[in-house]
DNA sequence: GCAAAAGTGTTCGAGATACACCCATGA
DNA sequence: TCATGGGTGTATCTCGAACACTTTTGC
């Protein structure tokens, strides 16, 4: 072999996304003294790099069962101050309700932030953030990805504003009822929504729960 | 920090494509008593992960200046025999005529394999090359990366050949055409290709030659 | 009865698809 | 003159875009 073999350290990082506030957010944590950065941190000898991501978002965040995809490597020399750290990107996305941010386990402090320009994060991490959005906003038009943005009962209208917050745009009420309708991923529950001083809404729910699927 | 930090074992991998014989090859190397396998190796110190696979590329098959284009990063603690190895994958395009092998400087034998299920490679080399093949076909419904593909100068019955290849299935002339020049991505040179018992053919060039734009 | 959101169809235009014949050349 | 691939236009269809009013409820 022409070069040495040499180590690297690892670690696997996760952009968090979830509705909250009619914005889209995305979580940062923070230890005693220590800046904002994303729920993440080394990999473990005989862990998988999704174990990883998902042991990481558990200990620093209190969370399970989230929809995690794998997003990107970034590994440039100079991309962290002191040592070079090798970092396997993933994004996940969890329900608007789903957001007990109790059980961290660790002295990490977890908390949302309005996806803007004021993000307190690390150039590295807002390099990540930047890439998860785009992949976000992207994969909205090509897939069900949205849906795992929904608790397990949703009105169509709750539905249209995910996609209009993660879009930045207003859609058509009509057009947009036919268009996910007829995707066939989402079936009407039976009850009704009853809040507010207007017409009840009907509540729907997803046939396939974890499963984003390619669309049109 | 609750975890002792560890380090891995980092190789770049790339499944280099090109178009021979009117089919889709996959380039494999192998060395003295070895098995086939993807060019690529180990990642060096301060060496960016883009940069280490390019690295790989020329040392083993004398290649410079292809189109390069990370894919995933695959890191399951038993995916290779012995020791973990952690794998960021790329997947690399090259056009028809520049295919000299020569320059490999190491005792790797460079070898185009066509794509089907009789490739020599291992289970984990396999799996890298099934993804980079689905990434491929699916790019070139919303991008120009088949251009990449093609030569200097090239007719569009060239070009045609080249999607329906990768796409596996005969595309109408006159629509094809109508498309790929409404992109505006490519123009005439004004030359003529002048081969075979037929009409010349109107030679092309791509516009950005480096580039790959997303469409539609 | 009024405010507020839910729910529902039709028309129109653009872009994709299907399809067949003449052209220029070499042998 | 024939074989071979190069080159071109139109009719049709499908899907997305635009658009407004009625319904049900709480107050």
């Amino acid at each position: 072999m022409a070069y040495p073999i040499t180590f690297f350290t690892i670690s696997t990082d996760v952009v968090l996304f979830s509705i909250r506030n009619e914005r889209l957010e995305v979580l940062l944590v923070k230890r005693q003294g220590e800046i904002w950065k994303l729920p993440g941190g080394s990999l473990a000898v005989n862990e998988d790099l999704d174990a990883s991501a998902l042991r990481h978002l558990h200990e620093q965040a209190g969370l399970r069962g989230v929809y995690l995809e794998q997003l990107y490597t970034f590994g440039q020399p100079d991309r962290t101050p002191k040592n070079r750290i090798i970092s396997v990107a993933y994004y996940a996305l969890v329900p608007l309700q789903q957001l007990c941010l109790c059980g961290s386990s660790t002295d990490e402090k977890p908390c949302w932030f309005t996806m803007d320009n004021t993000l307190p994060a690390s150039p590295d991490h807002s390099e990540i953030i930047a890439m998860a959005h785009r992949r976000l906003a992207a994969k909205l038009s090509y897939s069900t990805i949205a849906l795992q943005f929904m608790p397990k009962r949703f009105t169509l209208s709750a539905l249209q504003s995910v996609y209009e917050i993660i879009l930045g745009e207003t859609l058509d009420k009509r057009n947009f009822r036919k268009r996910v309708l007829s995707m066939g991923c989402i079936e009407t529950t039976g009850e009704f929504s009853r809040e507010g001083n207007h017409r009840p809404a009907r509540l729907y729910r997803v046939k396939n729960p974890g499963k984003v699927e390619f669309i049109k």
